[in-house]
DNA sequence: ATCGTTGTCGTCACACTGACGATAAAGGGT
DNA sequence: ACCCTTTATCGTCAGTGTGACGACAACGAT
């Protein structure tokens, strides 16, 4: 009757993507869905979570971030009958893991927007993505969709990419540098492609920006 | 085995206060706790809530403001088994209604913070508090907390209580009416205690506050 | 009339922002 | 070697929002 259904984030090939299930069983057989399943009987809902995404994808919430979304309770959105599915939002670094399928047998990162999903997933994931572009105004949650280190052209990206934005390299360079606790040096130095080396950052302790990242007004 | 449990908190003698019930059964007989109930087999979440809302207070989610808080699904956080919990938060205008208590005989507005709840109430109070603090930065929704129609000073008072924090009345009253769509004149005026007479407002169409009144640094 | 009280408008220095110029440090081609 | 392109990083400047606070307006009480 509770179940757990996930909204896995990450970002790979320049595009923000989702991983989708294709369903092997009625109802909406055939159909792509968010991963999730039922909360086993003695278990806390973040830990059917948790277990939820290392059997996805084989990772720890450590190495990304992990939080509640939202619960669905529309006594129509399952056919079989009253199913209660509290949602969990995933910001993961680009795997190069291709989903360790364990029952699912298809299971694919796909492009965001996706449409025609099973039960109510569409507005979940609706939902989702529009809390994952909040949250990066104010907290420095865009590192959980890098690795260890990176530099800030990378975490620009990560911005332009969620928000569908460009944005300009030097002013967020000093936003970033300057918020206290987003991003410390590491010390090194890496050439990614073309032009000048570029310093490596970690993740820096703060949970929230201070001051924050606004989104450009338009937002189409 | 899903229940409804609300956040109802509202301002009155100064003071932020919530709605609690004391409990007339066991567990926890004797004690504090959220209004609540279970949702019944084919209704919606938020349908759950605001019929809660309803036979505790009297009131329609339109007189202020409903949203859904989180979900709390601790296997331990009932003692008689297993209850996931999707808690709403309620933001609501002072009522002169005493509180239309239906099956709750001892229902009565505490003021916050209150400590020593049933179950995990204290929690989830908390985090209801946290979020309505939060909103009032970047929402109108402080305008949940008054009548109809309100003065720039009233409204102040709501900030100054949820966010325990005193605020200069001259930078207060810049900020709010130069917010887009946060209040509108309704070119009527009144004299409440003492001193020059303030111009009625009431709320305006925005949903999001631009630019944002963000609280002062130090919050205790 | 004077005073205390409250509402409203103004001023000023400072922080943050967006737009954009300038320089640094790499690789590729000739 | 020498340009040229590319990317990273630092600086500048005007506009805007903010906190601190002065000034005045409009009421009731004395």
């Amino acid at each position: 009757m509770v179940a757990v259904d996930l909204v896995l984030l990450t970002i790979r090939q320049q595009a923000l993507q989702v991983l989708l299930i294709r369903r092997g069983i009625p109802p909406f057989l055939g159909r792509w869905a968010l991963p999730g399943g039922f909360v086993l009987p003695a278990e806390d809902l973040f830990a059917a979570a948790e277990r939820e995404l290392r059997e996805e994808t084989g990772l720890s919430a450590a190495a990304g971030h992990l939080e509640q979304l939202a619960t669905y309770g529309d006594p129509a959105r399952d056919p079989r009958g009253r199913v209660v599915a509290v949602a969990y939002l995933a910001l993961l670094p680009d795997l190069p893991v291709p989903v360790a399928g364990s029952d699912a047998a298809s299971a694919s990162w796909r492009p965001v927007p996706a449409e025609g999903l099973a039960f109510d997933h569409d507005r979940i994931l609706a939902d989702g993505i529009e809390r994952a572009r909040s949250k990066l105004e104010y907290t420095p949650l865009a590192t959980a969709f890098c690795p260890p280190s990176f530099t800030i052209a990378e975490l620009r990206e990560v911005y332009e990419t969620v928000w569908r934005t460009r944005l300009d390299p030097r002013n967020f360079h000093r936003k970033v540098t300057s918020a206290e606790g987003f991003v410390e040096p590491t010390g090194e130095t890496v050439i990614r492609d073309r032009g000048r080396p570029a310093q490596l950052f970690r993740r820096g302790s703060a949970t929230l920006l201070h001051p924050a990242l606004l989104r450009p007004a338009s937002s189409a």
